[in-house]
DNA sequence: GTAATTTGACAATCGTGGTTGTCAATTTAA
DNA sequence: TTAAATTGACAACCACGATTGTCAAATTAC
C-alpha cells in the first residue's frame, strides 16, 4: 500500500504549468477573481452581476470560478472582506505610528486614510456601504459587526476625552450612538465627495470632516446643561 | 357616429362594483400594492421580492398589479415617492409652525419627526437609505435628488449661521459637504439604533444627534484658524 | 514520443420568476 | 332575468442565468 503513496501525493500537489506550481496558479485565479469582483460589485452592484460576467472580466471560464467560491455570494464575502482588512490594516498602522495623546493628530490622520482609500476605489467604497446589505442576512450582520469594529476603534480613540468628565458625563449620553453617528457623517461626506468626481483635494475633506469631530469635542468637554 | 358616444364613455368611466367606483377600486388596490411593497421591499429586500409575493402580500393578484405597474421596478419607485412625499410634508408642516428666529428649537423638532418616522417604520427607512440605491442607475440619481433636497432643508435652516460669518467663513468650508456629513450622522445614528430595537426613547437619540448639530453650530461661529 | 494533466471554449440542463392568457364565479346594469 | 363587466385563481409560456458536463488544444512528466 505504500508503493501508491508517492503517486498519490504528487496526483494531491498538482503539477507544475507555465512554469508555476499548482497552488499558486489556483491562489492567482483566485486573486484575478477578487479583483475583477471588486470592480463589478462595486459598479454594477452585486444583483446585477452574472458568474459569467465575473469570469470574463477575470479572464477566466466558470470552470475557475467554482475551483475558488461555490457561488456569486462566497466571492462576494470575499471581496467585502479582502477590502475591509486591507482598510483595517492601513488605519491601524497609521494610527499607531502617531502620537497617543495628540487625539486631534490621529483623528486627522485616520480621517486622511479613510478618504485617500475611497478616493482611489469608490467601488470598494461601494460594496463597503450599500451592496453588503443588500446580499442577505448573513452579510447584513457582517457589515453591522465590522462597522461595530470601527466604531469600538472610535471609542477607543476617544476614551480620554470621555473620561476626562468623571461626573458621568452629559445627561443621556451615548458614546455607541455618538460614534455611530460620527462614521456616518464620514460616509455621506465621502459619498457626496465622490458624487462630485473627488475633484477637491483630500485635505479639504478632511478638513471639513475635523470640524465635525472638533464640534463633538468640544461639546463633550464643555457642556454641562 | 354619436350614437355610440354614451357607450364609450360609460365603457371608459367603467362601472360601480360593491358599491365603490371604478377610479376608486383602482385606487385602493394601488395603494394596498404600494403598502405591501413598502413592506417587503423594506423587509426582505427589493431583490429578493417577486411580483407574486407581493401580489400575495397585498390580497391581489397578478392582473391587479399590472393593472397599477408595468414591473416591479414601478411600485419601488411609487412606494420611494410615497415615502419621501410624507417625510417630507411633516417635515416642513412641522418646521414652519417653528419659530424661524430659534434654530436649536427648530432643529430639534426636524430630528424628532425624522426619529419618528424610523421607528415607526423602519421598512421604510430602509427603503429610503439603502434598497434606492441597488435597484438601477435611475432610483440611484433619484435618491441623490431626495437627499440633496433635504440637505437643502438643513442648509437654508442654518444659513442664518452662515451669513454671521460676513468673512467668508472657514478656510475650504464646504457647506454641502458638511449638511451632507450631518445628515449621514442622523441616518447612521438611527440605524444603530434601530438594530438595537429603537428601545432607548425618541428624545434621548434626539438628544445625542443635537450634540453633533451643537457642536458644529459652534464651530462654524467660532473658529477662525 | 506518449500518456496524463491542465486549460479554454462552450453546449446542455435545470430552476426560478416575470408576464400573459384562460376560465369559472360573482356582481352589475337594463 | 340576462348579457356584460369584474374578479380571483391559476396554468402556460418564456427568458435568463447558475451550475455541470463535454471535448479539443496546450503543456508537462517520463
Amino acid at each position: 500500500m505504500n508503493a501508491k503513496a508517492p503517486e498519490q501525493i504528487a496526483k494531491a500537489a498538482g503539477r507544475r504549468y507555465r512554469g508555476v506550481s499548482n497552488e499558486t496558479r489556483k491562489a492567482e485565479r483566485r486573486l484575478k477573481l477578487i479583483e475583477a469582483g471588486i470592480k463589478m460589485f462595486g459598479s454594477t452592484g452585486y444583483h446585477a452581476a452574472t458568474v459569467k460576467g465575473l469570469c470574463q472580466e477575470a479572464g477566466l471560464t466558470e470552470r475557475y470560478f467554482y475551483e475558488s467560491f461555490s457561488n456569486a455570494e462566497a466571492l462576494f464575502t470575499a471581496c467585502y472582506l479582502h477590502i475591509t482588512d486591507t482598510l483595517r490594516d492601513k488605519l491601524q498602522k497609521v494610527l499607531l505610528s502617531t502620537d497617543a495623546d495628540n487625539l486631534e493628530q490621529a483623528t486627522r490622520t485616520g480621517l486622511t486614510v479613510f478618504f485617500s482609500q475611497f478616493k482611489e476605489s469608490p467601488q470598494a467604497a461601494r460594496i463597503l456601504l450599500v451592496e453588503v446589505l443588500t446580499v442577505n442576512r448573513h452579510l447584513e450582520e457582517l457589515s453591522l459587526k465590522t462597522l461595530y469594529s470601527f466604531v469600538e476603534m472610535l471609542e477607543t480613540l476617544a476614551k480620554p476625552l470621555i473620561e476626562q468628565r468623571k461626573d458621568g458625563g452629559v445627561k443621556g449620553l451615548d458614546s455607541t450612538l455618538l460614534a455611530s453617528g460620527l462614521v456616518g457623517s464620514v460616509l455621506y461626506m465621502a459619498a457626496r465627495w465622490s458624487m462630485d468626481g473627488c475633484k477637491k483635494p483630500v485635505e479639504d475633506v478632511v478638513e471639513n470632516a475635523m470640524l465635525i469631530f472638533r464640534g463633538v469635542g468640544e461639546m463633550l468637554l464643555q457642556c454641562d446643561d
